[in-house]
DNA sequence: CGCGTTTGACCGGCGC
DNA sequence: GCGCCGGTCAAACGCG
């Protein structure tokens, strides 16, 4: 509403300094934000996201719902000093976090089936991503999103998508329940519940890709945080090639992450620069103190990166990336 | 007219 | 069972 304009020159995909990041929704609701740096705290101070003691819980407690729910990946096997790191954050002590604490995960969010089950309640988390059945229920495919910093709401991004919806919704980067973030490969896992009444609502649009045959679905949302940063967030693949694009080619290899994230053949565009001659080029964007040196690019990414998977091969767990 | 957006209504899941 | 919420529908509208 307000200001839109019509999608068009990218952005640049956000960084910072010291933690160059992004997210990837994985599996039919949670969503997973990966932090490459080794200490989130640090970086979701720099966002200036909600750290109230309550509202966080305690890796314990997510280790057992993630254990339960068939991660793909492998969970730090000792709490230690790299939970433990985690402990600043929440203070709060392990079992008791969730379990009285009703607050924490009640209303809103958007992904709700995941957790929520933590408590002492027993009540196995068992959201396997597609299991559901049921009258087959709204499947959901693995989502992907990229934070980019633009004026635009609405990236160009190769292919030509339709509006259908459009809401208010209150958890802009957080998911009411939980937020992992994994530590380069370390795999050194924390979660957060936010409360969501913190949360100040954002714009969500909701578009569907034109393709008649494509069931990709895309929404474009900005971060309540920083309003200079667009969240564009993919569902599921598409079955065409790009319209302005040959090959689905990416262009711009030099847009730092973006890159790397996005294997050539992706279905998972990347919203940022395209070629279009942005004349705001592609750099980098630093959140706070800038930086010098080298090109962000993953902080510690394995040495080797595998090409064909990208860096969805490091991001999604082999489990989850079903189709 | 074709195509895309706007916008309130509607739906299904879930928590209370 | 009610109400909140995220997500979707679809009629109306805008525009080339
Ligand atoms: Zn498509």
């Amino acid at each position: 509403m307000g200001d839109n304009q019509k999608s068009d020159p990218g952005g640049t995909t956000v960084f910072s300094s010291d933690s160059s990041w992004t997210l990837a929704e994985t599996d039919t609701d949670s969503v997973n934000y990966l932090f490459t740096t080794d200490r989130d705290s640090c970086i979701l101070s720099e966002f200036g996201w909600n750290l109230n003691p309550q509202n966080t819980r305690s890796v314990a407690d997510e280790r057992s719902d993630f254990a339960g729910n068939d991660l793909g990946y492998t969970l730090p096997e000792t709490a230690s000093s790299a939970d433990l790191h985690a402990g600043p954050i929440n203070p709060v002590a392990s079992a008791d976090v969730s379990t009285s604490n009703p607050s924490v995960s009640s209303s809103s969010s958007e992904d709700q089936t995941t957790e929520k089950s933590t408590g002492s309640g027993v009540k196995p988390p068992e959201i396997p991503n597609k299991v559901r059945k049921k009258g087959q229920k709204r499947i959901r495919q693995p989502r992907f999103a990229f934070m980019t910093k633009s004026e635009v709401d609405h990236l160009e991004d190769g292919y030509r998508w339709r509006k259908y919806g459009q809401k208010a919704v209150k958890n802009s980067p957080f998911p009411r329940s939980v937020v992992s973030s994994l530590f380069k490969r370390k795999l050194t896992f924390s979660c957060f519940k936010f409360n969501t009444n913190l949360l100040s609502p954002v714009l969500r649009s909701y578009y569907r890709c034109t393709n008649s045959k494509c069931t990709v679905k895309k929404r474009v949302e900005r971060s309540s945080d920083d309003p200079t940063i667009v969240i564009t967030t993919y569902e599921g693949q598409h079955c065409h090639h790009t319209v302005g694009f040959p090959r689905g080619g990416v262009i711009n290899h030099e847009a730092g992450f973006a890159a790397h994230l996005t294997p050539a053949f992706s279905p998972y565009y990347y919203p940022a620069v395209q070629n279009q001659m942005p004349h705001e080029r592609p750099s980098i964007v630093r959140s706070h103190q800038d930086e010098a040196g080298e090109p962000p690019a993953f902080p510690d990414p394995t040495p080797q990166l595998p090409t064909d998977e990208g860096l969805l091969g490091d991001i999604v767990p082999p489990g989850m990336r079903n189709r």
